[in-house]
Order: structure tokens, then C-alpha cells, then sequence
DNA sequence: GCCAAATAATTCAACCACTAAACAAATCGT
DNA sequence: ACGATTTGTTTAGTGGTTGAATTATTTGGC
């Protein structure tokens, strides 16, 4: 079986294309492998042949990607194998976040192992988005730095923020109070990042992702955010799907009592009123059923068959799985045909800053070639 | 700039996969040029070189996809360009669609011109899904018979049903009354059509197809179709999302009202008991701000910037206009950043058949080398 | 009327990436 | 010690694209 290439991208293929995508899945499939594959291995869960495979591997070794081990693994008769590894000393994520009231700074290897991680807790909406973003700067190159003493190359860094994003504009974080911050620019004013490329997702979005690597189970999830707000991140096919315009994911405004509790945004019976953090501090008794609600409306709409609560949701998950599940039995249509999984995220408050680092390492995994043109 | 290839599929990438995306690309260039290009002009638009174009165009003339027009456009000096268009007698789609009180079939070639459109009005309910598309099949084969006439070559049919389908079984069909029904099995019981290759879809999935293809403009758009139940057909990037297991679109059941009417899903206060087809023909009052709560809903959740309203709704469309959005104005977070646009169809009852015709040919736009290898 | 300029399309050598098959290397079993 | 077995490399061959040169066909100037 050989692979449909998108058809959608209106971009020409070349040969050289043909080999940027077999060096991904050549990456793809030892990152993926429980133990380390042999070339040999990888040739026949791949479908290519052992001598293109050795090529392509020959070439991401020489780029830092993957590893030859040492001790080769010996089984049965036959030449041993070379067991192969995404290698622990090459290019990482740099991840970055700025929340109410922290800021925190995160750096993964190519293998997925959190190798650096620092904190600042303070409340950053006196100091407005040049300063602290400065002050996020200055965290990141302190993480940086011990991660490049360490033998790592700095990929990227991806910055996760509590509000709308489009390209590399924040246009509304209404919890700190911003509006139309170019993240990217300020973070790079910090000499030691400016050489970075700074990539900026919501927040929610790429808790998701941090997720999804940490579940590695399935690809196709709403990851719900219980912040100060409520958002979601939808990944489907383990993509992450933004929105047209990187706007999707705002469940915390779909309604769920028509004429129910003023909310901020200036609509009525929004979902944020019944399942806040403030709501759920305060015990509210409509929460388990307001999300559920809200739940059943997504899985109408998108068919997704698992949902991950993370955030501030997770200590409360015990409380509220049984009256959201209930809801959803009673909601969603073909909960006759298939039931909705529901479970608490794994990663707990560091999910999105580590999901920002994911984001960066996910980058190279998916477009070696670029990694290995780069030099 | 070359393409980045999809990096999900896991399946390796030959050179003959490179040809097949490049006679995609080049189909889908000539199939998108307001005037028939030459051959200089597609290369120019697509990036690749005019001995490529040639090459390619070459493949596709022959496997009578495309044809050189007769009479060549002539415009300044130099030789005269050989305008390109895509072939009219050449594989053709058939669309066909059984709902609770019609049968319909309808045959659109390649340009996306119908060319051949039969309707059969009767109650299928009561003969059951055997007899039902025995008849359909029936139809079918009439349809087929006047489009080979005219020269014509079916690439296979498409099948819309009013109800869940996973793979090609239809689940459940509410109201046909229909359970676990292998509609292609006995739709090439007929024998005119026990060749074709046939794919079975939901009906709004398919009428949002249709509609795609019409609008032409925007590739981003939610498709809501009012038949006896309420449903909805996702469009992303001029690619239909169906969901995990094919179940998608239900919007119909997402709830506007908790504590509201009984519906007859089991739940309380679904969308389709205060917009469906009862309800609009009651001059249901609600029916605009229960459409507003749910579509808007779906926009906070995945940021669509475009709704269509089909079937059902386009006669009442006028009234509900103003209530609707309204309310969307209220209840999307984003509605002052960018203002969500809410159009009728352009397409009326025949919008299902003629999308699942249109999915067929789009199969063979999107994938034209598995047309050529077929002899 | 003829030649130059211009544009379209084709031809051909070179190149790149993959395949298939033969070959080399390294181990196990007897 | 030797064959069986499996891994990894080498080499020739194939398919597909590129780029430059070539051929084809028209317009416009003199």
C-alpha cells in the first residue's frame, strides 16, 4: 500500500519531498517502537526496503536525530541487530508559559523527557505584557542555558497563553488583561532568545498536546482546561484542529441554561458560570450537569470518543464523573452504539508548558529534513 | 516552495505517488481556472515545469480526463496556446438518495454538470430497505443507461441516507424505521449496477458536499440541513470531517433548552424539537433562538466562520435571518473580533443526490491516477 | 514578403530517491 | 568447523522531475 499524499496542498511534489516525508516516518516509527528497532525492523513496519531505510537512517544519525546503542540487543541466530534510538543529547523544545499567576519555563528532549523546569510564582497582571514577558524571557534563558550546558540544541519555543491567539498575535487575554501583544517580539527583546523562532498557542491547545504524548493511547480527544476559564483543545487524528482562525476550543461560552447567570462575555448561562474554578470552589451543585451538557453537545456535533478533564478539573473528577456521565447517556445520540470515555488528565498544572515544548520537538519529529537542512 | 507531505499517513512514499499528486494537482488546477490554461499556464501556477506539465497532461489526456479545445484561445504574439479543459464524456459520478418519501437519482460528469436527474415520489417506509433500494437501484440503473448513452462512464455511486452510517452500514435510520442495513449489498442486487463501486454516507454530510461545490467560495463552512430531523455537514478546508466512527453532524440532539421538551432521542430540550420541520411548520416562535444557541455553540467550539442553511430552512430563512443572529451576536466570544456569516443554500431539494454524485467525481479529481491505472 | 521577437510545447541529458537482488558481516546451533 | 540465519550494504535499474536546448507557431516591424 503506498500513501495518498494529501491532495489538498496545492504545492508541487518533488523527489525531494518524497524524502522528507520517509525520513518522518522513518523517525516516527522508533520513536514509536516499545523497544529499540533495528534497521531491519524498521524496513518491515515501514514497508520501505532495508537498503532505503539504512539511507535514511544513515542520515538522521548524521543529523543528531537517532542514536545507534551500544550494547546491541541480541536474540536468536543471525547477524545482531543495531538497535536504534531518538537521541537524548539533540534538538529540543523550549516550552513557555504565562498564566495569571505564575510563569513557568519547561525544556524537552527529542525523546520527551522534561529536562529543565522552572517557576515563578507572582501575579502578572500589574506588570503588563512587555515586562512580563521579559520576565518569562529572561526565566527561558535561564533554562536554556542549563539545557545547552547539557548537550542540547534549542529547536525552538513555543509559548502557551490564557487567551486568543491568530498567527503570532495575542488578541485578548482577558485574564491578565491583554490585547493585540505581539508575544513573539517582546520574548525575543531577551538577548539570549533572540535567535529563537517563538511559536504562540492558547492555552488549552496545547495542554491538549502535552496530553496526547503523555496518554499516548488515543488520538482523538477534547482535552477540557479548567483554568480561571474554561477551554478546550480537540485533537483529532493526533493533530491539533485551531479553527479557521485559531479560535476554536471555547466551550466555556457555549450555553447551557439560555436564561440562566450573567457571565463576562455579555451572554447568559454560559458554561464557565456552572463549572469555573469559582463554581467548582464554591461546591456548585449544577457543575457535573452543566458539563455534561456542554459535553453531549460536542460529541453530537464532532463524534469524539474520549474526553480528558485536566486542569482544575482534575481534583474534582471523583465528585463529578457520575453526574457527567449521566448526562451524557441521556444527551448524546449514539451513546446506545458507543459509549463516551471520560477520564482525568494525566499531566497535572504543568500540562500546557510542557505541552509548549512537545509542540516544538512534535515540529522536528514531523519535518526532519528541515532540522537536518538547517546547518 | 514544496509541499510538506501529510506526516500521519504512515505508509511509505514512492515516486509513483509523487505522479499521482502531481496529476492531482494539475487536474485541480485546470478543474479551478476561470478560462481553459495551457499547459505553460498551469505550470506556472503550480510550480512545476513546463516538461513536467506536458508529462503529466499528456497521462491525462489520454486516460480522457482532459481535452485540448479545438479552438485555441489566441491572445498577443508568439504560439498560440492549446487551452485545456476537463473532459465532459468522461467518468461520470452517480448520486443517489432514498429519504422517508422520495427516491432520487442523478448522474454529474467531471465539469460537475448534472446531466442526468430522476425523482420518484412514493412512501419508502412501508416496503422496507430490500424493496426500497431495489428500487433505487432500479432508478439507478435507468440513470446510468441514459448517461452511457450520451457517452459516459460511471466511476462508481454514492448513496445519502437519512441516518448514521458506519462504513457502509447504514446503523440506524430513524425515520425509514431502518436497523443495520448493508445498502450496497442490495443496491448491487440490481444487476445494471453490480459493477459500481458504491459508498454510503449521511445525507447532510452529503448535501454539505453539494453545497461546496455551488458556493465555490469559502472551504470552511457548517452546513445545517432541516429534513424531519435536524443535521449537520462539517466542512475544514474543502474536506468534509465525519468524525472517529462516522457520526458527526448530529446536531439535531444538541441541547438548547435543558429542562425543554421531550424529544424523541429520550433526552430533553434537543435542538430538533423546537427547529425541525414540525416545529417550522407550526411557526414555531423559538425555532430562530434555539438555532441561534446551538449554532453559536458550534462556532465557539470550533470556529467556523461560515453557516449554510439547507433544506427545510431556506423557504424560512428570511424570517429566522434576524433571530439568529442575534443571538449568535450575543453568545460566540469572538462575534466582535469577526462576525460569523449565515447564509441560505444555494441548492435546494436536490442537494443530497447531487453531493453524493459530486463525491464520487471528487474521489476521481482527487485521486485521477487510480482512474488512469484502471483499464 | 520576410525576418525578428515572443510565446508554447517538446526533447534530452542529468539527477535524485527508491527497489530488487546480490553480497558481506556476524552470530547460533550442532 | 560449518551451515543456517538474520542484519546491513552495495550495485544496477527504474521512475519521475529538472533545466537547458530545440522545435513550433504566431504577431509585428521594416
Amino acid at each position: 500500500m503506498t500513501a495518498r499524499l494529501s491532495t489538498r496542498s496545492s504545492a508541487p511534489v518533488r523527489q525531494s519531498s518524497v524524502r522528507a516525508h520517509n525520513l518522518a516516518l522513518v523517525l516516527h516509527t522508533v520513536a514509536n517502537s516499545a523497544d529499540p528497532p533495528s534497521r531491519a525492523a524498521v524496513a518491515s513496519a515501514t514497508g520501505l526496503t532495508r537498503a532505503t531505510v539504512s539511507a535514511l537512517v544513515d542520515d538522521l544519525i548524521a543529523g543528531g536525530l537517532l542514536t545507534e546503542l551500544d550494547p546491541p540487543p541480541r536474540t536468536g541466530a543471525g547477524r545482531p541487530a543495531a538497535g536504534l534510538a531518538l537521541t537524548a543529547a539533540g534538538p529540543a523544545g523550549l516550552g513557555l508559559e504565562i498564566n495569571v499567576d505564575y510563569l513557568a519555563a519547561c525544556v524537552v528532549d527529542l525523546t520527551g523527557t522534561v529536562r529543565q523546569r522552572l517557576t515563578e510564582h507572582a501575579d502578572q497582571r500589574p506588570a503588563g505584557p512587555a515586562e512580563a514577558l521579559a520576565a518569562l524571557g529572561r526565566l527561558g534563558a535561564r533554562a536554556r542555558l542549563a539545557a545547552e550546558a547539557d548537550g542540547l540544541v534549542l529547536a525552538g519555543a513555543a509559548l502557551a497563553v490564557p487567551g486568543l491567539v491568530s498567527g503570532d498575535l495575542v488578541r485578548v487575554a482577558p485574564n491578565l488583561g491583554w490585547q493585540n501583544v505581539d508575544a513573539p517580539v517582546l520574548l525575543r527583546g531577551v538577548p539570549e532568545l533572540a535567535d529563537l523562532p517563538v511559536a504562540v498557542d492558547n492555552e488549552a491547545n496545547l495542554a491538549a498536546l502535552g496530553e496526547l504524548r503523555v496518554a499516548g493511547g488515543n488520538p482523538d480527544f477534547l482535552y477540557v482546561s479548567g483554568e480561571v476559564g474554561i477551554g478546550a483543545g480537540l485533537v483529532i487524528d493526533g493533530e491539533l484542529y485551531r479553527g479557521v482562525r485559531g479560535w476554536s476550543g471555547e466551550i466555556g461560552h457555549v450555553t447551557v441554561y439560555p436564561d440562566g447567570r450573567h457571565c463576562r462575555c455579555g451572554a447568559r448561562g454560559c458554561l464557565e458560570q456552572y463549572a469555573g474554578q469559582e463554581a467548582l470552589a464554591a461546591d456548585e451543585p449544577l457543575a457535573a450537569a452543566a458539563l455534561g451538557i456542554a459535553l453531549a453537545a460536542v460529541v453530537n456535533l464532532l463524534d469524539v470518543p474520549v474526553i480528558v478533564l485536566g486542569g482544575a478539573f482534575v481534583p474534582h473528577f471523583p465528585r463529578l464523573r457520575d453526574g457527567i456521565e449521566a448526562e451524557l447517556r441521556r444527551r448524546v445520540l449514539t451513546a446506545g452504539l458507543a459509549p463516551v470515555t471520560l477520564r482525568a488528565a494525566s499531566l497535572g498544572a504543568d500540562a500546557a508548558v510542557r505541552g509548549a515544548a512537545d509542540a516544538v520537538i512534535r515540529g522536528v519529529r514531523d519535518d526532519p529534513a528541515a532540522w537536518l537542512r538547517r546547518t
